[in-house]
RNA sequence: GGAGGGGUACCCAAGCUGGCCAAAGGGGGCAGACUGUAAAUCUGUUGGCUGACGCCUUCACAGGUUCGAAUCCUGUCCCCUCCA
């Protein structure tokens, strides 16, 4: 049986790691109890934290104890690793909401109760801290010369950074240290941009304990010209099916470059690196076969089987040749409105494919409007029931934004 | 607390010797062409209402001066830099 060190290096997980031999030397010898810290500012993971979620379940599957670590304490702190502004304080009742709205989903994709995996909140062990004991105790091991010369920070020493996101990384890591000492955890995992705090954590608990912990940080999820992905005009791309539909997953998977297919495969997907391969190599329009088959089976991790195929049969209907879907977004509407038609303006408004006249006239007017397969070429045009069929009436803006207008 | 600089549309950023400013430029977004539901490229567009002329609301907030203000004056709030 090989390594995980080496699967996970493998299939482009590995960013930075600290003592890699020795690191790849335990976890070939004996089951290793490691961590991934996720902080709760929002209610939902994205698709983002679906690398470190597959580095857990690689790392699981090889016999390796996870645990997960929500951030219930740190989120009221707010990492300003990386980031360039300060982030919004969080409100307690909604951070303690997010965790367990992260809890449910982690559900989804680890065996929370048979399978070994514990979930810690760290709000445990500061909720009764006291601020003399934990500066006595911890900060007194960290260099505030050394902080600030970490790169995270960089952006924030221009801007302003306030005592209380500077905490955060102290906070970090202690919560290595708490759970070395409550868990005998070995290694901290976490996104590249952690590298910091995740140091911070590994030094500290060296340092209390004497004892030889690990770091490695994963690859963030990013376009091969360096940007960050999981974004869309319309924001995050969420794992939560209220937030982000199966299907807008599915597209959003389904469209992505042609360079990044192979490596979204590897990080996103259980499938064996050789077939990984053969299909980020395919050429042309061949590729697209790697783009669906990334779509399908992240739909498929994230929101089960059905639903990726259903996302799969509505891509396909749409994009492969007219055709009406059921799993399209849609509004219902009463009949009634189109008895002495509707203009094209208002039912734009109406299905939110135009925030304003203005703009659903900019789309008339640049040809990005179809009714069925008609190009809509008037601003006047006037919708009545002898558009829809049987009871359904299907409007497209551009090329991919499908609304579907259901008779009530 | 003292001195100075600044707040302009989704973001960055001009304008700030008053009218030619719905406000340059870039980025981003949207649409079109080309394509493979890709990338790159090119074109158009990007406050609201209007078929259009045009009208209305916007340049931190509240007032004021003017025929007329993003531009001048007063007050308020917020941010930054330097000094303490």
């Amino acid at each position: 049986m090989s390594n995980v060190f080496d699967i996970l290096q493998e299939r482009g997980f590995v960013e930075q790691c600290t003592y890699p031999e020795e690191l790849r030397e335990l976890l070939g010898k004996e089951s290793v109890t490691f961590y991934v810290g996720f902080d709760a500012t929002a209610n939902s993971l994205t698709l983002g934290h679906l690398i470190p979620i597959m580095a857990m379940i690689h790392m699981q599957q090889a016999g390796h104890k996870p645990i997960v670590l929500l951030g219930g304490a740190t989120t009221m702190v707010g990492d300003p690793s990386g980031k360039t502004d300060m982030r919004k304080m969080m409100s307690k009742d909604d951070i303690a909401a997010n965790v367990e709205s992260f809890r449910e989903q982690f559900g989804r994709f680890l065996d929370l109760d048979g399978g070994g995996v514990q979930v810690v909140n760290n709000l445990e062990w500061f909720a009764d801290m006291s601020f003399l004991e934990f500066v006595r105790d911890i900060g007194r091991h960290f260099s505030v010369n050394r902080m600030l010369a970490a790169e995270c920070y960089k952006s924030r020493l221009e801007t302003g950074l306030t005592f209380l996101e500077f905490s955060y990384m102290l906070m970090q890591s202690y919560d290595f240290l708490e759970l070395f000492r409550r868990y005998n955890c070995r290694l901290q995992l976490g996104g590249n941009d952690q590298w910091s705090n995740i140091l911070g954590g590994y030094e500290l608990v060296r340092r209390e304990e004497s004892t030889p912990v690990y770091a490695l940080t994963l690859k963030l999820l990013t376009t091969s010209t360096g940007k960050k992905m999981g974004k869309t005009e319309a924001g995050t791309v969420w794992l939560d099916p209220e937030r982000t539909s199966p299907y807008e997953l599915f597209q959003y998977l389904r469209n992505v470059d042609d360079q990044d297919v192979e490596n979204c495969l590897a990080l996103l997907t259980c499938l064996p690196m050789d077939e990984v391969k053969r299909l980020g190599s395919l050429e042309g329009s061949e590729i697209n076969q790697a783009k669906e088959t990334l779509a399908y089976e992240v739909t498929k991790l994230v929101h089960g089987e059905e639903e990726a195929e259903k996302a799969r049969q509505a891509a396909k209907q749409l994009f492969g040749g007219g055709g009406s879907s059921e799993h399209m977004p849609s509004t219902t509407m009463d009949g009634a409105a189109f008895a002495e038609g509707m203009d094209i303006l208002t039912l734009l408004i109406e299905t939110g494919l135009a925030g304003s006249r203005s703009e659903g006239r900019r789309l008339v007017q640049q040809g990005g409007v179809h009714l069925g397969e008609e190009r809509v070429a008037d601003i006047a045009q006037v919708v009545t029931l002898g558009h829809f069929q049987d009871g359904e009436l299907i409007i497209r803006k551009g090329k991919k934004v499908y609304h579907k207008v259901v008779l009530a």
